[in-house]
RNA sequence: GGGGCUGUAGCUCAAUUGGGAGAGCGCCGCCUUUGCAAGGCGGAGGUCAGGGGUUCGAAUCCCCUCAGCUCCA
């Protein structure tokens, strides 16, 4: 059976036994900021298990797509995957074990038509109802194994929630000859057993203190990867001598030019190629762009690994675009994201490929001066510090360190080197924070606030829930902050990047004053909408009949900018690219900044063509609408979605024009025609890290503000230089070039002077014991004229001494220069220096200093001379240096 | 989120405890010469990424911002 049969046979199999068929979700977890990667065929269900949100059935299969980052560095041995497909079947409190159990045996006997005697069963050690139910299907007891919970039970994911047993199918592929124990078993490491499929019934719920209580209504999830079970209906040893890696194989050994299969070590690299290559294509086609953190850096470490891996078979030019290529074409067909982003796939990997080739240099570099370094000292030794300085901050891979210190007969302090990467991972979890989220979560897990504010800013109803400090309250008295939830509320709680209402709540007893709005965390939309606040009048009571009133300046000003980033996201997919997308978003009433993935800066053309698209359509005075849709239609479609953001089944789509220019789907709340948007101004264009970019803007009211503050300004400036604004950038142009001219002719004059009153000094040189002195104060305040002067006079003098002062900016500056051996320049200086209350210093030759009394200028060389003849009077010779 | 490194002439990079901004290549001019990256002499070109601070004095030390590289979570 090849694997696409594997995968349509599964589905329609359990379609039959009334499954609801679901399509595989993105890589990237929807609505789960706790996980980095979908791990398992049921992250997409969870919602469904915990009952936050309502399935579309209780009966689910899918293919899912999957990525584990926990065994990157296994990667390459003929078993471990990072990206894999899980089939499922699921059950949201529908049936349970009797039937999980049957449907799996019949599947796996009459369907994929595994011989029986191969197979063996593992179950929770006291869970006798599973083994019953495998007992009636004819399975001797000597083939079913009772393990303990460390293998045979799930869950709970962190501290508490839903677990429970499990059981577990093994496929016996008959003796290895490899292994060493007397009794070889499902579980036994020697490769003779494989886990094809884990049954596991959900049937607790855990509480934090580790006491399980019975669910009412238990669940089914189960996982097949469809790798392992490929190669066991192909009668393979591996995964990677399966269909879904013989072409890409094959791609390898033609690039390499040497056989899968020939060499163990060369098989092992072009088992990581392979991998990793596949694993690229889907991380990109889900939208991961590579980058120094989170999802983007996992990309980054197997995109690097497979190159490097490359590298060790002889590929020196960049070749991992053929081989995800080839990926692309095998399976486009089933996953039509990878098709549809093919272009943008390319281009990361190829970008990324080169820029590793240039860490790889560097560091090569560096390291061939580190152990040049040490050649010089006789040693042959990489230090732990000095392997991790490579690797941390040049990126350059310990394998290589050592490969390349070895071929010099170096060796690596590869025990130090784990040291310091200990101590890494020990900071970056020492820094970690909580986040200041708001705890209160509402013991009434009630229904979801009815939100009417999309069309209404005023409305009446009633207080269904108040708190303080986290904790429930009846009533609320003035002075005391609190949140408030209502039945329903025109107030829109912070969500999608859309920032909170403000206003107030009133009753006949009080007055509420809201300060911000949010709603409560892990809901799906529309969820619970909290109002945080403070009591500014009278008593509240839950119960109150209320009067809401949110501001509605600020909400329009919110408002504009909301459709303003909807309008933007179009005119950007239109000017810079279709692979613009939304990474994210913060509209504010005065301004607003919109996140997208874009691998370089935009042009300036860019921007500005960008602008005026967007103000064209403001002009247009486009009508804005909401639709509402299931969601699978709507991306059917072609809306566009957030990837981050999880959906209900039945969205809100907002459309702008007749026909459409734009359709997002959105939560938010918009303006009904783009005129009321009044302006649209870009603020900045920016890196916030590779591949993305920020760009901050402003609409209506906020464009205004902005736009005359830069006119006032604008207006200062021409008034400074004394022209009219329109004249300003030709008098700044022309101004900063007459400063730079005039600067020269400064500095002309001044080294002129310089020369002159060289000579006016020259004549007042001291004859002392053979040698002239000169300390002199004089005009020029150009520090580096004064150094020049000193120059001039000691060559033309011949064995001397120069000081000379001066007042620069009322600074008492020195110079003091000789190159008699007998002298140092920058004890003279410091003399000086010290008179005026300062200090200095430079070389023997020539020496700098200052202070800060300007009138002791004189004094201080008074002094200078005086040491000077001290130094000379002990009747030496003057020697001068060469 | 927490670290490390880098930013100096058009390009590649120097500049020792803080004390005179440099080299090579490229560019312009002149001379010499016609042979493969020619030679000689002369010249232009710098807000030392930007801002603030410490200091008599900052490319150099401290803080912030921007840009790039990189590791960890």
């Amino acid at each position: 059976m090849t694997s696409d049969e594997i995968r349509a046979s599964y589905l329609s199999f359990f379609e039959s036994k009334g499954h609801k068929i679901i399509p595989s979700s993105s890589l990237i977890p929807q609505g789960d900021p706790t996980l980095l990667l979908t791990t398992a065929g049921m992250v997409p269900f969870k919602p469904y298990f915990l009952g936050r949100a309502v399935p579309p059935g209780p009966r689910l299969t899918s293919c899912q797509k999957c990525f584990r980052t926990t065994d990157i560095e296994s990667v390459g041995d003929p078993t471990h995957l990072t990206f894999f497909e899980m089939l499922g079947n699921f059950s949201i409190g529908d049936y349970f074990k009797q039937e999980s159990i049957g449907w799996a045996w019949e599947f796996v006997t009459e369907h994929l038509k595994m011989p029986q005697e191969c197979l063996w069963i593992t179950i929770l050690l006291d869970d006798n109802e599973a083994l019953r139910y495998w007992k009636e299907l004819g399975i001797p007891e000597k083939r079913i194994l009772r393990l303990g919970e460390e293998t045979n039970f799930w869950g709970p994911a962190g501290d508490s929630g839903p677990c429970g047993p499990c059981s577990e199918i093994h496929y016996d592929m008959g003796e290895t000859g490899k292994c060493e124990k007397d009794i070889c078993l499902p579980g036994c490491d020697c490769g003779r057993f494989s886990e094809i499929w884990n049954l596991v019934f959900t049937q607790y719920n855990q509480d934090k203190n580790g006491k399980r209580t019975p669910l009412p209504k238990p669940n089914i999830d189960t996982g097949m990867g469809l790798e392992r079970v490929a190669a066991i209906t192909q009668s393979k040893t591996s995964v990677y001598e399966t269909d879904l890696f013989a072409s890409l194989l094959r791609r390898i050994s033609k690039l390499v030019g040497k056989n899968y299969g020939d060499d163990p070590t060369t098989d092992n690299a072009m088992r990581v190629i392979a991998e990793h290559s596949r694993a690229i294509a889907f991380l990109i086609a889900d939208g991961v762009l590579s980058s120094n953190e989170g999802r983007g850096y996992v990309l980054r470490r197997i995109l690097r690994r497979a190159a490097l891996f490359g590298r060790r078979l002889g590929l020196d030019q960049p070749f991992l675009a053929k081989t995800v290529l080839t990926t692309i074409k095998q399976m486009g067909y089933i996953y039509p994201e990878l098709k549809q982003r093919q272009d943008t796939i390319i281009k990361v990997i190829e970008s990324e490929e080169t820029r590793f080739e240039e860490t790889l240099s560097t560091g090569i570099e560096l390291l061939s001066q580190i152990m040049n370094e040490a050649d010089k000292r006789k040693k042959n030794k990489i230090s732990g510090e000095e392997a991790f300085m490579l690797y941390d901050t040049f990126g350059f891979p310990i394998e290589l360190t050592t490969e390349v210190a070895h071929a010099r007969n170096f060796s690596v302090d590869l025990k130090s080197f784990k040291h310091e990467m200990a101590k890494q991972k020990e900071r970056a979890r020492a820094a970690k924070k909580f986040s200041n989220t708001y705890l209160w979560l509402p013991k009434s897990l009630s229904q979801a606030t009815r939100f009417v504010g999309y069309t209404k800013l005023k409305s009446k109803s009633t207080i269904r829930e108040i708190n303080v400090d986290n904790e429930d309250v009846d009533r609320i008295e003035v002075g005391q902050q609190a949140g408030i939830i209502l039945e329903a509320t025109p107030f829109y709680g912070e969500m999608g990047g859309q920032v909170g209402d403000t206003g107030e709540i009133r009753s006949r007893t009080g007055r509420f004053t809201v300060v911000n709005t949010i709603r409560r965390l892990g809901d799906t939309p529309p969820g619970t909408i909290i109002h945080q606040g403070q009591t500014t009048e009278g008593i509240l009571l839950v119960g109150d009949n209320v009067q809401t009133k949110v501001d509605e300046e600020r909400r329009q000003d919110i408002t504009r900018n909301h459709t303003g980033t909807h309008l933007l996201q179009m005119a950007l997919r239109q000017i810079v690219g279709r692979h613009i997308q939304q990474r994210g978003s913060l509209v504010t009433p005065d301004h607003f900044t919109f996140d997208f993935s874009h691998l370089t800066a935009m042009t300036p053309e860019e921007m500005h063509e960008v602008q005026r698209l967007v103000n064209e359509r403001i002009r247009q005075n486009l009508v804005v609408y909401d639709e509402e849709l299931p969601y699978k239609e709507a991306i059917e479609q072609g809306v566009i979605a957030l990837f981050d953001e999880k959906y209900g089944d039945i969205v809100r789509v907002l459309k702008i024009g007749q026909p459409v220019i734009s359709a997002e789907l959105c939560g938010g709340t918009h303006v009904t025609t783009t005129g009321e948007i009044g302006f649209f101004h870009i603020l900045s264009e920016h890196s916030i890290g590779t591949g993305l970019r920020r760009i901050e803007a402003v609409t209506g009211r906020g464009a205004e503000n902005f736009i005359n503050q830069r006119l006032l300004d604008l207006q200062k400036v021409a008034e400074n230089l004394e022209v009219k604004p329109a004249e300003v950038v030709n008098k700044a142009q022309n101004l900063s070039a007459t400063l730079k001219n005039e600067r020269k002719r400064v500095q002309g004059l001044e080294s002129q002077l310089a020369k002159r009153e060289t000579e006016d000094i020259e004549r007042k040189a001291i004859n002392f014991r053979g040698i002239r002195i000169i300390a002199e104060r004089v005009n020029t305040t150009n520090v580096d004229n004064l150094r020049e002067m000193s120059d001039v006079l000691r060559n033309k003098l011949g064995n001397a001494v120069v000081v000379l002062g001066t007042d620069w900016e009322n600074k008492p500056v020195f110079v003091a220069n000789t190159t008699l051996a007998d002298y140092d320049a920058r004890q003279i200086v410091h003399i000086a220096a010290a008179t005026t209350g300062g200090s200095g210093g430079g070389k023997k030759t020539l020496a700098q200093g200052g202070g800060t009394d300007v009138k002791r200028i004189d004094e201080a060389l008074r002094q200078a001379v005086k040491f000077i003849k001290e130094q000379g009077g002990e009747g030496r010779h003057a020697q001068p240096r060469t």
